[in-house]
DNA sequence: GATGAATGAGCTTTCATTCAT
DNA sequence: AATGAATGAAAGCTCATTCAT
């Protein structure tokens, strides 16, 4: 996977941009490769000149997103000097980041682990598992400095750390109706909604994992 | 969608129980009707004729199984002599059943909700209000009752109830493997989940809503 | 093979015939289906839903024609009271008058010899194999009668048999426009060309085979 | 076409040789430029930079090969001394000999006479004639000499010529397997088979010519 | 002179739907 | 009421060729 050093030129891009977005909203099988190039605005055979097939062309948005969190997180392992609270809320803060960033690539995923849609199940598979090790190790590390508690379930904080996450930026739009925020704008909502998760699950993991509230 | 009073023959039952298997699998668009059809046994023209059209389709299989869920929420409001927390205790239960026993339909559920895939965007919107409703009344009903804490986030506690839930159920194939349990029949796993999700959620809305552990 | 009762309804004949013409004037690539079935009248997608493919509709071709020349050749093994060269004069007649009444389909199989294109090269050895084992078999008979002589080349003389009929089809309009017979109707000169190329052959294995002229 | 004096450069002629190859397998539609310019290992713009087209590709490859043939049949015509049926004799090697060694145009050139595939037909016509017209030359020489027979279809004993020797090239695969022959090397056969086919036309020729056996 | 990038046109096949019975 | 036959539209992809350098 490393020998993939992704240096698209500005075409390449703008069709992985425009196919992620459309991928996002309809589906790998409802977003067409026409309508990708049409608001691309390439011609339609560069996508199976660039990229081969439309399959390959969504594995190469799956290597590109995913190769990002994968760096984020070994980026975190390395920083040792934190307490193991703060570790835990360092990762909320930058997962959360990270797929509030890149809503489109967030709906992909969640699309993709509910289904199998000429996706790449393996390359899913992987940085789950790198996520559940990782949240694995600095819950284990947290209790074996005792600041931790005992008893937890790990992989059902993942779920919830995944899960929650997920659910609120693909219910962005629903969100937004029901707090009536429907004049302020995207990003400004999106910063908020960032926020409001972040502060949500920190104060979750904290209850959860120690006797402080 | 009251007049809807559906009763359906059996091979319109073969056709929505296929169709949400499908839809589930492969997307709105990654699902033929041809497929549909075949699978089902019945002849391709008979979907269009029963149910007009591909998205009336899929919209009848959302009104068959939303309203399933609706009726469920109304049901527990009426319950009325339980504590706050076993209120709350019953909802998690209730919703994590529901959903671990039509892992198809939500798998469809959370698709569309990610995107925009020829789906009854106004239904999911009313029964998630409803949702949020109903915690939203449990919750304040047990803070003025005294048994809950002050300050909560009731639409995030909510995110996190579906969030994780549905993450757990669409990601069922990902944890057998993480948990080494591919030996173990789907049936007795899915059993085992939905235990531990339910569990962990209690947990988790205990410890966040009251003072004890 | 056998199970294969060629019923074909009026569109579908259409299709056969047009696409055997077709391909014998253009090769199995240079005839688009599109053209295949705008030429025969049909609807594009009539012949998916007819054969399943381009490679399939060929196929049928094939297998339609290839059994004409199969059921020809056992009907003349059956006819027991002939004269040894009246057997092999019948066999060129009959050969003659097959390739001569079926000239594209003679054409595709001078092609499909030639190279491969995506044709079922089992059912062309297979009839061939057949053509040499009966001229074998009628040859043999004839040396063991007496009525032919020893040194005979078989498989040669099948390779003349077949190649100098296939040339001469397949040269049709070269020869027309050589003898300056380019006033006279196609069937008339097709008339004339089998004759001409039957008593050609007939002289040709009447002075190999036998001391008379 | 006498003006084309052709001085094929290294990639020219890497492009004409693979391009022949790949015509003779596939047929010229069958055969696309991006395949012909990857096997003979070029870029693909240079097809159309060199020849064009692919059109004029192919009609280099005729020229280039038809030149050949009919440089041999003029140099036969020089030849004064030889017996009309040495003649013919060293006409026969002369034509097996030279579609025997380039049984890739042999393809081609059977293909084209089949076919109408954006193929040079005149020149095809202009050699055949002229090959017709030395075979007749040499025949009524001999029947001038008395060597020959009188009523011989000068035509069809052309077509014999040209068609049983087309038919053998273009079958070798299938007698190979008739044969039994598959073990030995592909020239080693194609050298027995060349020694065959001229055995076979000559004594043909000779008994049809001659009243020798 | 030579080539990687790019393109419009065309390919075969499948789609959801409708028609005639 | 039910269905096999049929269809126009659109799908993903490859084609031979041209362009800009």
């Amino acid at each position: 996977m490393e020998e993939a050093i992704m240096d698209y030129n500005q075409k390449q891009l703008q069709i992985l941009d425009t196919a992620e977005r459309l991928f996002a909203m309809h589906g790998f099988h409802g977003a067409s490769v026409r309508d990708i190039a049409q608001e691309a605005d390439v011609n339609i055979a560069m996508i199976s000149y660039y990229f081969g097939s439309k399959e390959r062309l969504i594995e190469a948005i799956f290597l590109k997103r995913v190769m990002d969190v994968k760096n984020g997180l070994d980026e975190l392992v390395k920083n040792k000097d934190l307490a193991p609270l703060e570790k835990i809320n360092k990762l909320i803060e930058l997962f959360v980041a990270k797929i509030s960033d890149r809503p489109y690539f967030c709906r992909i995923m969640v699309r993709a682990q509910a289904t199998q849609e000429g996706v790449p199940t393996e390359l899913i598979h992987e940085v789950k598992k790198q996520m559940y090790d990782l949240v694995k190790k600095l819950i284990t590390e947290g209790q074996k400095k005792g600041a931790f508690l005992g008893d937890i379930d790990t992989m059902m904080m993942v779920n919830t750390l995944v899960g929650t996450s997920n659910h609120v930026i693909i219910s962005q739009n629903f969100l937004k109706k029901v707090w009536n925020q429907e004049a302020i704008s995207e990003d400004k909502f999106r910063q908020q909604l960032k926020e409001r998760v972040s502060n949500h699950l920190k104060k979750l993991f904290k209850v959860v994992l120690t006797d402080e509230r």
